[in-house]
RNA sequence: UGGCCUAUGGUGUAACUGGCAACACGUCUGAUUUUGGUUCAGAAGAGUCUAGGUUCGAGCCCUAGUAGGCCAACCA
């Protein structure tokens, strides 16, 4: 253990590192607190991986608390979403709970206040109230009502709660400093009148607790040791903490830290919700769409979140990470899990002449090599077969640089025979429509006696047995690296070709008996998920993501 | 004109609390390869925003400046 080399840790966990060592805490308490009015994206997965991971390695609890205190934007299909999402990423929570289930207690905390002369009824107008508020730089003026007495307030509060007063009619505000120059301390909202149906508490109340006379305090309850929230609520964390020694309970403590920003992504709930709604995608689950619920229909397995997250970090400076590092997260999960497949985007028929016309062999294929517990299949070869146009060239550059069909060219059919092209036949366009070869039969795969060594080796699919699926070819949503540095609409930036839906697809027969959810790689081409939409007679495939390719990196030189 | 926060290769994070700036992604070489994938070997790329100060010694501490972010919802 000495000699180990100390792990680093995030300055989360050397304070609570610290915190565990002083006896401030004896266990840790966190909690992943999501507004439940929208969907999870791949920026919660990290706050999800904070809390719960660190709760799993501090051995703490972590609980699911859905900030449901403005009824208005709320639903429970969010609720519903939120907690599948969760389990997905492969955690479960200690405790379930709801801002909405301490209504009577946050009420109560607020009639304290009160009592205690630190919060009154304000009748101000929204419009009034702007108006005496100040600016960060011009301290505010007192609200004419800031001075009500307590039985007034108190009463005025109860009559808030009864119903007696329309939505804007009045609020509840805290009694803190008119003047400071944190605007958060400017005699903040506690309650606000809203006549609208909650939808875990009903019509039991009109008037719904602000968020920061509910977080804290839900926080308090529950006793988190250590709230964890992204950048921007660090201005509320005088607030959180004023409240909290106001009322003599339980101090929760806040820590902020940065927000993921991807590139070529968006992550704002707001501007998902705009895309869903504008029908730029085809839903919150769009494997586009950046949602746990996209990412997962597109393919993306729980580790690789996992990893890309690890591999992220967590740290208090705002910045933008490269999609890149997500996508090697995914590649390198999948390269380890998927079994290999034949899969032709663009097939071109194949000919081999010198092989008799009914013959058919069955051969033997690697399902993983990254994992010889995924054993082997067969594969039925025959006189045609389909192969990539991409992988053939009327004219094509030197052996060095093309190792693959041409003219008198020679490649490797993997796990069959080599074979080399002796023609071809083309339209009036110039399209290759056949492609004609012969075989050598002294190497087959496997049992090679001639000697030969071909640079190339093709994936194919017999014709006989192929079978047909339609492929979505997705890319990234949006063509822009740095979202967070444009000021026009960001819809501005959207890629017209994130998504290319390919029906000519032929794959090889295994195929058939592919499930929902299934994962494979499409050899030499990506990783491919089987998604909901197929049906018995027609599978739909999404691309997850493209193999690394050299080639294609060269050509652009 | 206010307050708070942040500043380390192209990007994201480290640097055991003051001791030769490390890792990952990306980029580039080369090797292996029946996936132009994987794997393996290697390279380039920052002297830590700037200027002072403390110190034998500063990326870490102090001061000032600069740049960026956040804050003026009855949103969270």
């Amino acid at each position: 253990m000495e000699n180990e080399k100390r792990e680093s840790l995030n300055f989360i966990e050397q304070m609570i590192e610290n915190d565990l060592k002083s006896g401030k805490h004896q266990a840790i308490q966190t909690r992943f607190p999501p507004e439940p009015n929208g969907y999870l994206h791949i920026g919660h997965a990290k706050s999800i991986h904070l809390n719960f991971g660190l709760a799993e390695k501090f051995n703490g609890k972590c609980n699911l608390r859905f900030d449901d205190t403005n009824p208005e934007k709320e639903d429970v299909e969010y609720v519903d979403s939120i907690k599948s999402n969760v389990k997905w990423l492969g955690f479960d929570w200690d405790g379930e709970f709801y801002a909405s289930d301490y209504f009577p207690q946050l009420y109560a905390f607020a009639v304290q206040l009160i009592k205690d002369g630190k919060a009154y009824v304000d009748d101000l107008s929204k419009e009034e109230w702007n108006e005496i508020k100040g600016t960060p730089t011009v301290p505010g003026k007192e609200s004419p009502f800031r001075s009500r007495s307590v039985e007034e307030n108190l009463q005025l509060f109860a009559e808030m709660k009864d119903g007696k007063y329309q939505n804007g009619e009045k609020v509840l505000r805290a009694k803190i400093d008119m003047s400071s120059p944190n605007m958060h301390m400017r005699d903040p909202v506690l309650y606000r009148i809203k006549h609208v149906e909650h939808h875990r508490t009903g019509n039991d109340w009109c008037i719904y607790p602000s968020y920061d006379f509910a977080h804290g305090q839900s926080d308090s309850i529950e006793h988190v040791t250590h709230s964890l929230c992204t950048l921007e609520f660090e201005v509320h964390r005088p607030l959180y903490e004023w409240i909290i020694e106001q009322l003599e309970i339980f101090p929760s403590k806040q820590t902020e830290f940065a927000r993921l920003n991807l590139s070529y992504t968006i992550v704002s709930k707001r501007k998902l919700l705009e895309l869903v709604e504008g029908n730029y995608v085809a839903g919150w689950d769009d494997p586009r769409m950046p949602t746990i619920s996209g990412i997962k229909r597109r393919g993306f397995t729980p580790e690789s979140i996992k990893n890309f997250v690890k591999k992220v970090g967590v740290a208090r400076r705002d910045g933008i990470t490269d999609v890149a590092v997500l996508e090697h997260a995914v590649r390198e999960d999948l390269n380890k899990k998927t079994n290999r497949v034949f899969g032709i985007l663009d097939p071109v028929k194949l000919v081999i002449t010198n092989w008799p016309e009914d013959k058919e062999e069955t051969l033997t294929a690697v399902n993983n090599p990254e994992d010889e517990s995924a054993g082997t299949r067969d594969m039925m070869f025959g006189r045609e077969i389909y192969v990539d146009r991409a992988d053939f060239m009327k004219d094509p550059p030197s052996p060095r640089k093309w190792f693959r069909l041409g003219p008198d060219r020679e490649v490797r059919l993997k796990y069959a025979y080599i074979i080399k092209c002796t023609g071809f036949d083309e339209d009036e366009n110039g399209e290759v429509t056949t492609i004609y070869a012969e075989y050598d039969p002294e190497t087959r795969s496997g049992q090679d006696t001639s000697g030969k060594k071909v640079k190339g080796t093709l994936g194919w699919v017999s014709v006989k047995h192929a079978v047909n699926a339609e492929i979505r070819l997705y890319d990234r949503l949006f063509k822009t690296e740095n979202l967070n540095d444009i000021d026009d609409d960001f819809k501005n930036h959207l890629n017209p070709d994130s998504l290319e839906v390919n029906t000519k697809a032929v794959l090889e027969g295994s195929l058939a008996s592919a499930k929902i959810g299934d994962t494979v790689q499409f050899e030499r081409v990506g990783y491919f998920r089987v998604d909901e939409d197929s049906t018995d007679d027609k599978l739909v495939f999404n691309r997850t993501i493209t193999l690394r390719d050299n080639w294609e990196k060269q050509q652009g030189k």
